[in-house]
DNA sequence: CGGTTTTCATACTCGGATGGTAGGAATTCG
DNA sequence: CGAATTCCTACCATCCGAGTATGAAAACCG
């Protein structure tokens, strides 16, 4: 369940432009801003026009610009742009994996991740980003203090000799 | 989003572990239960126990078993055993990252990305998936059909809206 | 037109993760 | 003892992640 760099940069480019409004915006100032390695986000930026998410134009004056409004383009859309796929298992979309004997229900599990993780990327937009205004469930989900602690997993009891309340 | 080989083999041959009760089980007869690679899977195992999920013991009749109640191993315990953190930006835990200007807020959304994923993943046991009987808010989820749809990234003409709230 | 600025395309590197395999040592049992 | 089984170390092939380098193509300026 990783987020990785290409991701990450996509999105925070995005959240750019949208704050950046219609007129371009260049790669080196995107780059800057967002300290992403220039030459890696074109490369990115490129995955990005691909997709239709961004526009963009040549020579001076030129530069980046969202295809869509920032209101319609979710985070969902960003993920599915540049990577793929929301949800696999190894490899493979979670309703096409077959199990056999009692693990067949962990099927249900991962389509359950899935759920959760669209219910949450595909209902947040790069203008909920860049205007700080945050839809009212996410804000839900993140003011429980125990969202921002780290949790490990439990010590097991076997290792631990001595002390066991 | 990816659930790589690795965890998916070892969420099944623990769930094949809970349904084969408390008398040791051989690697071999798990391989090929979950259709894994025997050696591979001897590597999952150790890992497996070093984390004190299972026990195990040498020669004949010996083998693998839950170190612990089925009942108390939730589906999180396992990846975080065999991989690490649940959630991870970058390599960096969410609550670790830290975005300028407009991308600020980028960071609730990897946080929530994170309880969202928690609800499922520390809610299920591995009884739960042997008994085939899974938790109530489980079934919730998964009942939706569009829950078990594929979805694709919108085309590039603007068609239908996405249903927010 | 030439020169400058920017995007665009291609190819390359480098390390680490992923998904295995092989061979043999250690342990347990009959 | 000998057979069965876990356990350990090493090895391998491939891909992916992250980033770099070079230069061609387009757009604008005068």
């Amino acid at each position: 369940m990783h987020i990785t760099a290409k991701v990450d940069y996509a999105v925070r480019t995005l959240i750019e432009l949208a704050a950046a409004g219609p007129s371009p915006s260049k790669a080196e100032f995107l780059a800057q801003s967002q300290t992403i390695p220039h030459k890696f986000l074109e490369a990115v930026l490129a995955d990005l026009r691909r997709g239709g998410l961004v526009n963009s134009r040549r020579g001076p004056d030129g530069g980046y610009w969202l295809a869509r409004p920032a209101e319609d383009i979710t985070i969902a859309d960003v993920i599915r742009t540049v990577e793929g796929p929301l949800a696999s298992v190894r490899g493979e979309r979670p309703e096409d994996v077959d199990y056999a004997g009692p693990a067949a229900k962990l099927q249900d599990v991962w389509i359950a991740v899935r759920v959760n993780l669209r219910a949450v990327l595909e209902n947040v937009s790069l203008a909920d980003v860049a205007n700080g205004q945050l839809p009212g469930f996410l804000i839900t989900l993140t003011s429980d203090p125990g969202a921002w602690e780290r949790r490990t997993r439990p010590a097991t009891s076997v290792d631990e000799g001595a002390a066991r309340g």
